[in-house]
DNA sequence: TATTTCTTGTAAATTTTTTACATAAATAAA
DNA sequence: TTTATTTATGTAAAAAATTTACAAGAAATA
């Protein structure tokens, strides 16, 4: 039984169910965290039928009795609903917004961890290791996770910048050579100096390797379109929480640009740590 | 029962279990996955103790009786486990290595998040708010937090500035006035060039706000500590999961701000919007 | 309408948990 | 050290909860 989706079950085995199974079911779908404290005969009780047919529903969804049952239910409830994008609004108290930050951050991560297309990740990493150079490209918010972004490549050995300056952008897009990677990066998708410089890339036959919501122009323009869809409230607050699924997206794309960079960067990356080393205290 | 933290409260209770209660608490917190699906028996068995006494212990505990301690483990182990620190390994494959990036990332932020001092927090807040100048300092992947920090503060109206050159945050420090902010950022805690920069803010009679590692140089040589601890394998791989912690944080006190701000704020950011908008297609 | 099949509930059986109590162990007092 | 008292633990019985077996009733088909 797997927890994740026992109420997805329930609502999908629905049709098959007889009657009075189908009255236990939606008893647990209108009220499941009120189900997990019940014994079988509350259950039965309050769903207007007998205890066996309980145990015949729990089986219909898949468990092997009214406890295994329970269980899983449990289990999924208290998976899901912790996080969630929650406004936050003039009256909170500093935990309760330092919570809501936190969680619809999370919440985001997980959704994007989800939505996002592995082969585009596959090809934008195999594109970024046969480039000569890469870079990257944002505006506004973006314009710090392409800086962050630059100097976790640059630590990887790979010949990196970062422009958040237009007329650099075309300057350096006009100079790029045929298989170098440019990623523009941007939480609107929309942003039109950002699809001008891509152009600029796409003509000096460079690949656009585009960060950016799906659907949108720059998602659409870019050869690669790695979409990150993190909904958010981008009109109160400055966009909060989909730059950190760009940042963790270009984690990701470190990660297997190291992995397929194999071994020999490790001891670059030692030496590195060790020339840190003498910048630090203690 | 609050489910969220019942093998804490299992390991706070430990010591004031007796001898044999004691030996079904190890068990549980050895195998707590293996727990919830066990009947009474069965973990009176493997944990070499009588039923009453894996009663007795569920009570110990704050639970009702064993079932509902069971349902308490159950939500507790579908809450968390999904997630943690996992070294990312140069077999796994795009699938793994992206939802261990994403899950760490998580990871980390759930615990910085249960571990802030939301004293500080309301302290730091305070100060901002206060001030007349607000800077970021930061260098290497910490540079990337500030400018992202700027930008986010600079929405609010509030004249900031970020700089990752100890050159220039020198000379910014020096011309500060009494009550302004600087946020030092720093993954290390340890970066000797951003020490003196604090110091020479302090002589200025500006309040240092630092981000760093708690019992690092910096977060000890703060006004106001935030202390944050993403262990993570800073060795291998550039600072992954807790630049994000920072930014973060860095929300949560924009958040702060900018609800003490108040209402007025919201026209201004309106405005800003719609000043944006002029840049975008669509 | 009669027959068959399917559905549902009653009641019994089984399993599981909990309580009551007795014994053993440990501690404290003499 | 010995004895009394308290505390801890297990055995066995009781209670509670779940599951099974079966029969009655409803629905469907001939």
């Amino acid at each position: 039984m797997k927890p994740a989706q026992l109420t997805q079950t329930i609502s999908d085995t629905m049709v098959d169910l007889r009657k009075s199974e189908r009255k236990v079911a939606e008893f647990v779908l209108k009220e499941p965290l009120g189900v997990i404290r019940m014994r079988i005969v509350d259950l039965a009780q309050q769903a207007g039928v007998s205890e066996p047919t309980v145990v015949r529903f729990c089986r219909a969804v898949g468990c092997h009795g009214f406890q295994d049952f329970k269980l899983a239910l449990a289990q999924q409830l208290a998976s899901s609903p912790s996080y969630g994008q929650i406004a936050v609004t003039d009256k909170d108290s500093t935990r309760e917004y330092t919570h809501k930050v936190f969680d619809s951050t999370v919440d985001t991560l997980l959704k994007v961890r989800d939505s996002l297309a592995l082969e585009n990740l596959e090809a934008a990493v195999a594109a970024i290791c046969n480039a000569q150079r890469v870079e990257f490209y944002g505006f506004g918010a973006s314009a710090a996770v392409a800086f962050d972004a630059q100097h976790k490549f640059f630590r990887l050995q790979i010949t990196s910048a970062a422009y958040s300056d237009p007329h650099l952008q075309n300057m350096s897009a006009t100079s790029l050579q045929t298989g170098d990677v440019v990623i523009a990066i941007s939480q609107s998708g929309r942003t039109q100096a950002l699809l001008d410089s891509m152009e600029l890339v796409k003509q000096s036959g460079g690949i656009v390797i585009g960060l950016a919501p799906s659907g949108t122009p720059i998602a659409r323009s870019a050869n690669i379109a790695i979409e990150i869809d993190a909904k958010e409230d981008i009109q109160i607050y400055t966009p909060l929480s989909s730059r950190i699924a760009h940042l963790a997206v270009i984690d990701v794309l470190a990660i297997g640009v190291a992995q397929k960079k194999g071994p020999q960067l490790q001891a670059h990356l030692q030496q590195l740590q060790s020339g840190l080393s003498s910048l630090r205290v203690g």
